[in-house]
DNA sequence: TTCCTTGCAAAACTTTTGCATTAAA
DNA sequence: TTTAATGCAAAAGTTTTGCAAGGAA
């Protein structure tokens, strides 16, 4: 994390309406760096492994807050916690069915012959996309 | 819920290995009465509502042994706790983004076009599809 | 100074486990 | 009678909240 990085992210921080303090940039360098797939714990483990000063709490926090700002996305996937992804734009997931862990799909690998309309008086907010895979 | 009904899911329940006590049978008759998605916490407040004596730990035991023995289908939705589906069969499902609430879909109302192939040293498991929809 | 953020601890909530009791085979 | 299932309470794990203290504007 060098200072051109944590001044984009700053930046991004900002641009999103975010106040970009010392404990956000830590979080959002951690994951904002390359697309990937974090839960709260791994990211309190890993900064407090660097000697960050930060709680749980405000791991939590950062990341709902991120996540309402539409920096990252929280994905529902199967598992004991949530995962957190920095990657924002419309795309899918293999996911691992022993460890839970996740791997982008670019949108273009999986194409819809068909989908449903919207029922009367909704409107599509989102699709997720989870292909489970199991080691042979 | 009949004797019939009860006899028709005892037997059920016997078939995938599942001795069907009285608890057992109360919950596999809510569940499986007709195509649907509970949580733990709203089987257990339905059946204590019905005066049936059923403690949580039994609800979740009883539902993680119907999950594993294959008798329904534990979704990995957006929200705070699990949903457990009727239908074992292989379909997707339309979520409300406000309640959390699923929908079946039948499964020849999706089509794939295009799917990437599973990675090398791995096999399908399984599709997850939540097409998530908000009220307008 | 004023407002917002953070750490800490406690609370809330979902799910699992241990064990004595009860029901089923 | 022997084994398996249940209820209860407690424990474990994840996430949220309250509040005093610290940092940013």
């Amino acid at each position: 994390m060098n200072l051109i990085d944590t001044n984009a992210i700053a930046e991004r921080l900002r641009t999103a309406g975010i106040q970009p303090t010392s404990q956000r940039l830590k979080i959002a360098s951690l994951l904002l760096g390359a697309p990937q797939h974090l839960t709260a714990e791994q990211i309190l483990v890993s900064l407090q492994g660097e000697g960050v000063r930060v709680s749980k709490a405000t791991v939590y926090n950062t990341l709902n807050l991120f996540a309402e700002k539409g920096v990252i996305r929280q994905l529902a996937a199967e598992g004991d916690s949530a995962w957190f992804d920095s990657n924002t734009e419309p795309h899918f997931h293999f996911q691992d069915v022993e460890t839970g862990a996740l791997t982008d799909l670019m949108p273009q690998e999986v194409r819809f012959d068909r989908l449903p309309p919207p029922p009367p008086g909704t409107e599509y907010a989102g699709i997720e996309l989870f292909i489970r895979l199991r080691r042979v």
